[in-house]
DNA sequence: GGAAATCTACTCGGATACCGCGTGTCCGAGTTATGGTGG
DNA sequence: CCACCATAACTCGGACACGCGGTATCCGAGTAGATTTCC
């Protein structure tokens, strides 16, 4: 991965409503209206999260996402990887190879192995891999949920539903108020 | 700090130079032509080493950079705070205040404490902080002098020391041979 | 009344601009050893 | 022979362009449901 973006904040956040909206898919503009961010960046997004097996996609009317997996299943570390493309977050540049002491070309052992700092870069980046990969979107919902007043559940729910019902009637109100 | 970025490899690798040439002052050209990497960049990172009291400069001829502290002293974390001025590895959007559930301004429970996403973004860090702050420039260089023959130190400061004696020496040769 | 065809609005998905940060470069101010000069 | 002075090259330090990656946006292909029409 190379650092953590705020394209990997967005998809967490709306990971987590569809884990609230259990079952219910919720389409990229839904997602995008309901946390008032870009619904264009939104739909970027998610085909990432989709090709990494996250959330699977249901097309037309009233299609939209679902989370792919349990929560509990779906660790911080494999969004953050699927949004990056698991690139490093450190890339050595051999340095020590281009070293004026070594006039042709390096000794063998200058470039054996791995490099001294990288290797202290890698080792950070498998402390911090590794507390990503330990936090579950479960876990964060919960942290969310203890916060949040037992009503907002059903608020949440209440205003999907509206949302829902709204979608696909617009034609019908509109030949029914006409143009003229 | 943001994310580890090339000029924090080049200060690294400099610095370990500097550990090498224990005592005597080494210059941005110095360290530049050493590595064979880009002088002027050299020059542009080391002022903020300095800012950081991770080296000390001296001005003039023979001038140069010694480190300003025991290499024991020095650890990966100092150096990436002081390239990277510790900006935080992840910036918060507060996304959590625009749901389009709180009409007009969010509740107080949604935004109070720490958005939960946040939290597993600054446990990460901490993790990666620790692990930078656990290793020192000592150790760095204990890890890269295992790998060189011991005549390698010999050939360094004997390479510094022919650098050493021609600076300041090219005009005297110069009006020696004379232009005409 | 029931079933098929049509039609619309909505969905995903990728290709396309804009912007900021990091990378790389350059030039100016200041300092110290050198070389020459005068006593 | 010694002390002083002007010189010149070297040093640091900050200010100036270039390029890439991330952010943000738009438009096209495809699909499921609702409406209409015909039997």
């Amino acid at each position: 991965m190379a650092h953590l973006t705020s394209s990997i904040e967005y998809a967490l956040h709306c990971l987590l409503w569809l884990a609230v909206a259990e079952g219910s898919p919720l389409s990229s503009r839904d997602l995008a209206e309901l946390q008032g961010i870009s619904p264009a960046f939104v739909a970027k997004i998610f085909p990432k999260l989709e090709k990494a097996g996250i959330v699977a996609a249901s097309s037309g009317l009233r299609g939209g996402y679902l989370l792919a997996q349990p929560p509990e299943r779906i660790t911080v570390l494999a969004v953050v990887d699927a949004i990056e493309g698991d690139k490093p977050l450190f890339d050595c540049q051999e340095i020590r190879e281009r070293c004026a002491l070594f006039s042709a070309e390096p000794p063998r052992w200058a470039t054996q192995g791995v490099c001294a700092v990288h290797a202290v870069m890698m080792k950070a980046e498998k402390a911090m891999r590794d507390s990503l990969g330990s936090e579950t979107l479960a876990d964060v919902a919960r942290t969310f949920g203890r916060k949040a007043p037992a009503s907002f559940d059903g608020d949440v729910k209440a205003w999907l539903q509206a949302r829902h019902q709204v979608r696909g009637a617009r034609r019908a109100s509109r030949t029914r108020e006409g143009p003229g």
